[in-house]
DNA sequence: ATGGTGGCGAGGCCA
């Protein structure tokens, strides 16, 4: 079972890149984040058409999630608990059965910046959230993934010029903190066990010319449950996608499940 | 220190 997570930074401009992609790489399940448009606005027909069910979490303008999957989507939950009065649209899950079930969650981190402030507020306590949620769900000891965009660089090694991150809320030392807090509830970085050597990214800015200087960092993340990462295959990122027509400013990153 | 780019949606916010 291939899993891949992409921020596509608005469905609207993305939809013939996102096809193109799809059409290559055909995971069984793509999350998607920054859909950027609300639930009615998100063009089912073309994923449908190609066998894919579609499960979003839309909103105006900004955030907004999505799960596309070959396979039937049950018992779909949408919003992260935690926060009655948060409103953004960042978190999707759905149950898979495939050989066997896996629970996917897509999710969108909050970026952050400007760090100190009350965005930066909003990112570490939804990470908190996400923690106490997490915990609840690796109760059931299945398969659980947990991918999409963290907005974390958790290591220097996941950075091209980390002296530039310093004081981003990306990689600030309280955000790769709760990031780690995230990893000692038991989940696996999937990307870092396959491939453990520094310089994979998965995010270069529009500006300043960041792909062509490969200046990247790693940002999208797939944490695994201990009972998916006994069945993980492999992994990897479709780095070649941010080269291409009007691209997102992030790219792919996938993994195979033996479920 | 500033400005550099892009999406959404129609001015300014967000990243």
């Amino acid at each position: 079972m291939k899993i891949a997570t992409f921020n596509i930074n608005g469905i609207k401009a993305r939809i013939d890149a996102l096809l193109d992609w799809l059409d290559e790489a055909r995971p069984d399940i793509a999350l998607l984040q920054e859909i950027k448009t609300v639930d009615e606005g998100f063009p089912r027909e073309p994923f449908e058409s190609r066998g894919y069910n579609v499960e979003t979490h839309g909103q105006k303008s900004f955030n907004g999630v999505a799960i596309l999957s070959r396979l039937p989507l049950e018992d779909v939950s949408r919003g992260l608990d935690g926060d009655d009065d948060d409103d953004h649209a960042r978190w999707i899950e759905a149950t898979v059965v495939g050989e066997r079930a896996v629970r996917v969650v897509g999710l969108y981190l909050p970026n952050g910046n400007p760090a100190p402030g009350p965005k930066y507020d909003y990112k570490l306590s939804w990470m908190e959230r996400m923690k106490a949620r997490a915990r609840q769900m690796l109760a059931d000891e299945m398969p659980i993934v947990f991918g999409g965009d963290y907005n974390v660089i958790p290591e220097r090694q996941d950075a091209s010029r980390p002296e530039a991150w310093e004081k981003d809320a990306l990689f600030l030392p309280e955000s790769r903190a709760a990031f780690r807090r995230l990893l000692h509830l038991g989940l696996y970085d999937a990307f870092r066990l396959r491939h453990p050597e520094p310089g994979h990214y998965s995010f270069w800015d529009y500006q300043a010319g960041a792909w062509a200087r490969n200046n990247g960092i790693r940002i999208d993340h797939m944490l695994l449950s201990p009972q998916a990462a006994d069945l993980l295959r492999d992994a990897g990122i479709d780095k070649e996608i941010r080269g291409r027509e009007k691209p997102s400013d992030h790219v792919p990153v996938w993994i195979d499940l033996d479920a």
